[in-house]
RNA sequence: UCCCCUGUAGCUCAAUCGGUAGAGCGAGCGGCUGUUAACCGCUAGGUUCUUGGUUCGAGUCCAAGCGGGGGAGCCA
């Protein structure tokens, strides 16, 4: 008999309908009548589905197997639930233990564990609610973000994980390397990376945008959605050393238009989330943070602020307000002026525009002020900066001689100022933190329960 | 990398002034019940992170190390 996820059963499926159901038991109650309630999920939505499992059941002689964590097979009728908290349940007919879970040493109990138990059992966590949740919830947004794009006649663009380039201008890299260490290490000799798998020093990705400005540069608006690794010793509840990083790149687009898209992308996503995922949402909102909802709908409902750095700087200098980090022009925000603004201020998202350029990379588009660059961060309440971008230095001269201030050997980007040498056109681009955006999303407060599985600093198990 | 906090039962925590370890939850057993974070009773469960030091005596004080958390920086 074909296998009916739960979800279907809950939503659909109506009694006298016979189906059979699979998943994980979370709780079992006993009835001294000859009959046990089961609570199962399968992990097709929230709720579990309620089984009536009594001695006519075939199997019913196993039911103490079926504790918390065990795998189960039922089938049965769905039935009308006389109980409260359910529309119907399931009468078993037959029931089958697929995989017992001894209760003295399955570490998941009935109860709740803290998010830092969890973490050392990445391998389990799956199985609860809340890891339930955030997975469902990364899912629509992952498929929400393949929606926005490719409704929008963009192209999703494949780049390399490995990369020669040795500094895309963000932090420090993971080197990519066959060579035997511990022999290097033992004959004391210096490392030729020319002796190296790829010929050169190799490194993982820490951004796609400059193989995505070739695409864009080509065939047109596109976008990369993939892994991304900083090598960075950060420590945070918003870093991650490998997470996930949206990348569109877009002709033609000045930055007024690449912030419009950047809102009408964070919108798109985060209404797909509130539709698709209601009962993840009550969830977060009810037990992991009580604002989440009014959060995502202002969100939704609301223009973000778009403002000048400059003016930021100025509402900041006259708010009264005492920083640790003094406010000054041409100073990087600190995470307390960016909260001030979003959380205090505004409260809402806030695009932040124009910033010195002596604070930004070399491929941000100079302004004739010759003081600011063509960038901007989208900030959020309690996350921050969610999303960076800049419209981009199409002409060769400037590029050339930004590099040079920045200290980067043009030659080195070649390919990169070619696309400026030959057929040079403007065009934008911005990059999404995906983890930080399920971290907004669903209210999470530490991003290493965003990802599947983190890796961050001394930690990179399972 | 820096600053602060922290490590005790399966989990979450308590243990006064340094005096030989306790609760709730979970688990096992029993009772009760169309139950749903069920409820009631009983029972079991400990190398107090590691190493060293001070002391008659260390969960408690000191040092180092390892792990965890929060904040900062860097950033997405």
């Amino acid at each position: 008999m074909l296998r009916t996820r739960i979800a279907q059963v809950l939503n659909e499926s109506q009694p006298g309908e016979i189906v059979n159901v699979r998943g994980w038991v979370r709780t079992r109650r006993d009835s001294k009548q000859d009959f046990s309630f089961l609570e199962v999920n399968d992990g097709s939505c929230f709720k579990g589905l309620q089984v009536v499992v009594d001695s006519s059941a075939t199997g019913y002689d196993t039911i103490k197997d079926a504790t918390t964590g065990a795998s189960v097979s039922i089938t049965g009728e769905v039935k009308d639930s006389p109980g409260k908290g359910q529309r119907v349940e399931l009468q078993a007919s037959e029931f089958c233990v697929l995989g017992t879970a001894p209760a003295d040493s399955y570490p998941l109990q009935k109860k709740g564990h803290s998010f830092e138990f969890l973490r050392e059992i990445a391998h389990l966590r799956p199985r609860t609610n809340t890891f339930g949740a955030i997975t469902r919830v990364r899912n629509t947004a992952a498929t929400a973000i393949h929606e926005f794009f490719q409704s929008r006649g963009f192209y999703y663009i494949q780049t390399p994980v490995i990369t020669t380039s040795d500094c895309e201008g963000a932090g420090q890299m993971f080197t990519v390397t066959t060579l035997n260490l511990e022999r290097i290490a033992e004959i004391q000799t210096q490392i030729n990376y020319a002796q190296d798998f790829f010929g050169k020093h190799a490194s993982l990705t820490v951004s796609g945008q400059l193989e995505a400005e070739i695409f864009a540069c080509s065939v047109g608006d596109c976008y990369t959605f993939g892994p991304t690794f900083r090598a960075e010793n950060s420590n945070t509840t918003r870093h991650l050393a490998e997470f996930w990083m949206v990348e569109p790149e877009m002709p033609f687009y000045e930055l007024t238009d690449n912030m419009e898209l950047a809102e009408a992308f964070i919108r798109h996503v985060i209404g797909a989330v509130l539709e698709r995922c209601g009962d993840d949402m009550e969830f977060f909102n009810q037990r992991i943070d009580k604002t989440v909802l009014d959060t995502l709908r202002n969100i939704t409902e609301n223009d973000f602020i778009r403002l000048p750095y400059t003016e930021a700087v100025d509402l900041l200098l006259q708010s009264g307000q005492k920083f640790e980090y003094a406010v000054e022009w041409g100073c990087d925000l600190q995470s307390e002026h960016e909260r001030w603004l979003t959380e205090q201020h505004f409260k809402q998202p806030v695009i932040l525009h124009d910033y010195p350029r002596t604070i930004k990379p070399f491929y941000m588009r100079c302004n004739d002020d010759g003081k600011t660059v063509r960038a901007m961060d989208v900030l959020v309440p309690r996350v921050g900066d969610i999303i960076g971008g800049s419209q981009r230095e199409e002409r060769l001269d400037v590029l050339e001689a930004r590099m040079t201030e920045c200290g980067l050997n043009p030659q080195d980007y070649w390919w990169y100022c070619d696309l400026r040498r030959y057929g040079t056109v403007p065009h934008s681009g911005f990059g999404l933190g995906f983890e930080r955006l399920i971290q907004l999303v669903t209210g999470m407060q530490n991003i290493r329960d965003c990802i599947p599985f983190h890796r961050v600093p001394k930690s990179a198990e399972f």
